[in-house]
RNA sequence: GCCGGGGUGGCGAAAUCGGUAGACGCAAGGGACUUAAAAUCCCUCGGCCGUCCGGCCAUGCGGGUUCGACCCCCGCCCCCGGCACCA
């Protein structure tokens, strides 16, 4: 073998092997243990990101171990294609997206080849495929007939400067999670999917998802907002109008002082009186103008403001009638847009009633925390807060001392009884916006007759492929619109003239379901024109053979960036449950198990005069261009912007991919943010380098001649061998602790080179502790390690060699260093035998000449013993 | 404000059914090899005191429980992320 590690060679060889051995193909249906190994597929922007470079390189890992302890991997790629850079490319560089994206595709699988991820690439998705979203097409008739897709007309998010609706979930502080510009509300007719309708079951099955991280269910629970209370009706005095309220607190009703309604409730205009008219005119506008001009980010925390709208309502129980304001806090998009305000018990209608002078009225008391059973007073006229938790309730009739949980029951169940109201959930949740007016994405497969109305294209004249020839001028709405060859078509129920749907669909609808494909290939994805048409078997098999995706789902490890939280690993929750629904798969949770991985940071540097500096802009702390000290800014994301960026590319011209693929493994624990740093990437090439000369070293060696173990020395090595492979297969396990488990190799290296270097080292014990590295290094890098496998003699390749075992016998440590604590302190360290018995631990313990001066003569009066670990004298 | 995660050497990080704090790596210093450099190899490396043996301090801060606390409990501070007038 050669003297010197070439990743190069090394790993342009091993790379060609594995395509022409087709080494990572999988078919599903085989007895045994199947795993399935997903990461977050990407958007092909052009290049590969040092995120992708570390998230690959993760699930790379996990695949290949799990394949050679034996299980069937599936380890797909693809490409969530549809999108809109490259619209923008097409508009800024008359290059059509189609194009773009597939040289971006050629250019960017080629470098995830170059890093050596075992891929089955015959699984590929393209989701601008037609053969890809012709069965999307299909899916979304069925939710159309199924009442899961329809199209409403009302107020949805836009953005103006990338033209198009947003969903709920892609609106970030008011602004666009695709651009940061701020978004607006702006009614259109557009279509929606009916998430809202499995929030419950979304919910729940957070609960189930034990192998997801606490904090994106957390975020999840969030987003969907669940609330229990009750939906109550007040009518309004000296009119026909009824406001009803959604409340948590029913039992706070007799509390009710006030009732407060959003500015935009369309009960508004009835309701007033001719003599508030003008105020709330006036109000309304001078809302509506601050809102439009409000920049995200803006604090919220503006002050509680109302006005009266000289209307009042009329509580259930014949109560008087209390005074109905508009109020600025208000919101039209949750519950009903109106709240019944009980100033006692919540701090925004105290707030508020503070402010206009209107009474508190406190109708649950707070136990009396020094004596139980008793209960506090509440004064109106000296409260400085509302007082928001649970209670008794009290100035509530026949409710009176009911507990606060008690009387809600009770007062839902009153309320019922009466007409006056009813118990009722509300969610944050809203239904998902999918209508985009951009070009490249999947046409909704819609047609509008003006004798038959709206139809769904029926599945026999499917897909409607995005026509190609189509004017992109960025001059905003749908440019599908202004292709008349693609708009007007026939009427499939009347065959008269008709226009077809321009809007396609948010492009999270691919990626709500491309895992399902990659286990399921559709036998004609490389199809066009009209062999795209579904066949009758087709149509009757449905979009997945069932038998594969039974096999192949769920998926067992899901791999991908938190920014994907709420939104993809929503939709995609989603969509599998309603793809369960319309029968074409078994499973309820798409993702058994979540890793969440860190972002790639590294430090920056900034000028005052020529703002970010690429790192060699610095020299010795100065910015080159001015000769003034740069200023080192905070370790944050790898971003163009900031110009702290490390391309993917050179790295692996420098190093090698084994190298790229251990640095980004080994610099910090999977799931948090890694600091790059290129000394750091430096020391792991000088470990590869280091193993590749240990190897050199132990094929020169005689072959094991003896059966020695090489004595105490070579035991010592033995042992750590197959502690080693304990720790690696352990660490490598569940919880991926891949940093600490390349330690452990590294600790393995370090001790078979000391091994070696002293003046017992023999082939016999050396070899197999060498393997042991190979074998174990063999997922992380696993070019390298293939090479010196076959400079080891092996014939056949790592890849497919079972993952080593280890003995426990052998790995037991013979002698253990005993901890000699008095009171606490250690004072003492003793080599013990291993399996001394606990009274022997203590008596060797009293007896060293250490732990008697520090007793100095006083007699134990406790003697605490931790076999295997420490004994702990106490005076 | 609420929820989640975190705070350990010069740096990235280890170690949590409570039992040797700092594995592994980086940086730094010293040495070997070399005409020299690179590469490689060896040694030192939390702070303070001490001649070695050793001692004291040290896991954001302050208390507590315990023979023993990075780990558990109580009260704070700071950083990161998410949500944020959700009735």
């Amino acid at each position: 073998m050669d003297a010197r590690y070439e990743p190069k060679v090394v790993e342009a060889k091993w790379q060609a092997r594995w395509r022409e051995a087709a080494a990572f193909r999988v078919a599903g249906g085989q007895p045994g243990k199947k795993f399935y190994c997903l990461e977050m597929f990407p958007y092909p922007s052009g290049r590969i990101h040092m995120g992708h470079v570390r998230n690959y390189a993760i699930g790379d890992v996990i695949a290949r171990l799990r394949r050679r302890q034996g299980f069937h991997v599936l380890h797909p790629m693809g490409w969530d294609a549809f999108g809109m850079p490259a619209e923008n490319a097409a508009i800024e560089r008359h290059i059509h997206p189609a194009k773009w994206t597939r040289t971006n595709i050629a250019y960017m699988r080629a470098q995830l080849d170059q890093l050596g991820l075992s891929i089955p690439w015959e699984r590929e998705v393209a989701t601008c495929d037609p053969a890809y979203y012709r069965w999307e097409q299909l899916l979304f008739t069925q939710m159309v007939e199924r009442g899961i897709a329809y199209k409403r007309y009302g107020e949805v998010n836009w953005c103006d400067t990338c033209a198009t609706v947003l969903a709920n979930e892609q609106v970030e502080e008011g602004a666009c999670w695709r651009c940061g510009k701020p978004v607006r509300l702006k009614p259109l007719d557009q279509w929606f999917l009916k998430i809202t309708a499995y929030a419950d079951e979304l919910l729940a099955g957070l609960d189930t998802l034990d192998g997801w991280p606490e904090r994106v269910r957390t975020m999840q629970r969030n987003w969907i907002g669940r609330s229990e209370g009750a939906r109550i009706r007040f009518p309004v005095a000296d009119s026909a109008a009824v406001i009803e309220v959604f409340t948590t607190r029913p039992d706070t009703l007799f509390g009710v002082t006030f009732l407060s309604i959003a500015p935009e409730h369309p009960l508004v205009e009835e309701i007033t009186s001719a003599a508030q008219r003008p105020a709330v005119a006036a109000f309304r506008e001078r809302l509506a103008r601050q809102r439009a001009e409000a920049r995200p980010g803006d604090e919220v925390e503006v002050e509680k403001e109302g006005v009266f709208t000289g209307a009042y309502a009329l509580p259930p129980g014949g109560r008087e009638q209390v005074p109905i304001f508009v109020a600025n806090f208000v919101l039209m998009g949750y519950g009903t847009g109106a709240v019944m305000a009980v100033p006692a018990h919540d701090q925004r209608d105290f707030d508020f009633a503070r402010k206009y002078h209107l009474p508190i009225r406190p109708v649950i008391l707070p136990p009396d925390p020094d004596h139980p059973g008793a209960l506090l007073p509440l004064d109106p006229a000296t409260m400085t807060a509302a007082y928001e938790e649970e209670g008794v309730m009290a100035a509530s009739g026949e409710f009176d001392n009911l507990s606060s949980a008690a009387g809600r029951q009770a007062v839902v169940r009153w309320l019922a009884e009466r007409g006056d109201g009813r118990a009722e959930v509300t969610y944050r949740l809203r239904d998902w916006g999918i209508s985009r007016q951009r070009y490249w994405g999947t046409p909704i497969p819609v047609v509008y007759c003006a004798t038959c109305g709206m139809q769904t294209v029926p599945a026999a004249e499917l897909p409607v492929v995005l026509p190609e020839d189509v004017a992109l001028t960025g001059a905003g709405g749908s440019p599908l619109a202004a292709c008349e060859g693609f708009v007007h078509t026939l009427c499939p129920k009347c065959g008269g003239p008709a226009r077809r749907e321009t809007d396609t669909f948010d492009t999270f609808i691919e990626s709500s379901w491309y895992f399902l494909r990659y286990a399921s290939p559709d036998p004609r994805r490389e199809a066009t024109g009209d062999a795209l048409r579904f066949t009758p078997e087709e149509l009757a098999r449905g979009p997945f053979d069932r038998a594969a995706v039974d096999y192949w789902m769920a998926v067992d490890q899901y791999i991908g960036g938190i920014e994907h939280a709420v939104l993809h690993l929503l939709y995609a929750r989603f969509f599998t449950k309603v793809l369960r629904d319309l029968g074409h798969l078994g499973v309820d949770e798409p993702f058994a198990r979540l890793l969440t991985q860190g972002m790639v940071c590294k430090e920056t540097w900034r000028c005052a005069d020529h703002g970010w500096l690429l790192p060699e802009e610095v020299t010795e702390g100065r910015c080159v261009r001015c000769g003034v000290s740069a200023e080192r800014g905070r370790v944050t994301k790898m971003s163009k912007s900031k110009k702290n960026v490390v391309d993917p590319d050179a790295l692996i011209d420098r190093y090698g991919a084994d190298t790229a693929r251990l640095f980004s493994l080994f610099a910090a624990p999977p799931e948090r943010d890694l600091e790059w740093n290129e000394e750091g990437v430096e020391g792991c090439y000088r470990f590869l380098g280091r193993v590749w000369r240990l190897v050199a070293q132990v094929v020169t060696l005689p072959a094991a001649t003896a059966d020695t173990d090489g004595g105490e020395a070579g035991r010592a090595l033995t042992r750590r061998l197959h502690q080693t492979i304990r720790k690696v297969t352990r660490d490598c396990g569940e919880e991926f602790h891949l940093n600490t488990a390349i330690a452990a190799i590294m600790e393995l290296a370090n001790a078979a080179q000391s091994y070696l270097a002293g003046p017992a080292g023999t082939g016999a014990v050396a070899r197999p502790a060498v393997e042991g590295i190979v074998h174990l290094l063999n997922p992380f890098a696993p070019h390298l390690t293939e090479e010196l496998w076959a400079a080891l003699g092996h014939p056949a390749p790592l890849y497919a060699t079972p993952w080593p075992g280890f003995d426990e016998e052998l790995a037991k440590e013979e002698t253990i260093e005993l901890v000699c604590q008095v009171n606490g302190k250690v004072r003492s360290r003793l080599s013990v035998a291993a399996n001394a018995g606990q009274a022997a631990l203590e008596a060797a313990a009293l007896a060293d000449p250490m732990v008697q001066k520090w007793l100095a003569g006083k007699r134990p009066r406790k003697v605490i013993v931790v076999p295997g670990r420490l004994v702990n004298v106490v005076v």
